[in-house]
DNA sequence: GGTTACGCTGACGTCAACGTCAAGGACGGT
DNA sequence: ACCGTCCTTGACGTTGACGTCAGCGTAACC
């Protein structure tokens, strides 16, 4: 069976965004899609790491800091000093995911505060 | 006793942020200090505003989105409309929370992953 | 073979959230 | 009297994340 692909139109509207977003992307490296001539064709690869942008964007990280974490999953950590680079910069992500876990818990409990005043 | 008071610097630094910063929340109608002169002088309950903005910002809401959240607090709810429309807000920043909170799990799950692989 | 639909690349515009001067007023210390 | 420190208000600059428009190519349809 041959690998599914989608055109950007196809792309945007699965997951509701505009073309220029996903033009954006790939220029800022975060998508990579196929060419076929000057047309860009997305494979399920591109699927997934879009899934990973946008929920990055949801958490209120830069595409920048998003463009670093997305490049984990991808990369054969070679030598040694990479690895203990990205094993440190998953314990900043987790610390960063733990306080806005706490935030939210506060948020929370000050939203039921004010619904309860009503 | 008196009611204790901070300049925008004694604020600024206790929270880590710049005058600027400060000052622009003001502007904004998120702080709304004392006036001694032209000079601002903060009282308790502008840190307790400057936390709930800075846990917004932390969580990736707009300073428009705060703006309307913190207000939530402050706000009597007079009119039955009023009241009908804050609870729809705080039902509306329910559901975001929890779909941060899922996508939060979601990537830690990823990264455990990550980890794993090392 | 003209129109419509979709694709592309520049390149400038926009908006939020500040940063960064410039210019000045009000203090305390020496 | 003058310095250093703190405060103020404009007002223009910057950065990120796209929006928007111009100008063009291509493939399908009628």
């Amino acid at each position: 069976m041959a690998e599914q692909s989608w055109t950007i139109r196809d792309l945007a509207a699965a997951y509701d965004v505009t073309l220029r977003t996903i033009r954006h992307y790939e220029a800022l490296g975060l998508l990579t899609p196929e060419r076929r001539g000057t047309t860009r064709v997305f494979h399920q690869r591109d699927r997934i790491r879009l899934e990973l942008v946008l929920r990055g964007r949801r958490l209120g990280f830069s595409l920048d800091e998003i463009a670093r974490i997305v490049n984990m999953y991808d990369d054969q950590p070679g030598e040694a000093g990479q690895l203990e680079y990205l094993l440190d910069q998953i314990r900043v992500r987790r610390e960063e995911l733990a306080r806005m876990r706490a935030d939210i818990d506060q948020t929370e409990a000050d939203l039921d505060a004010v619904e309860a005043r009503c």
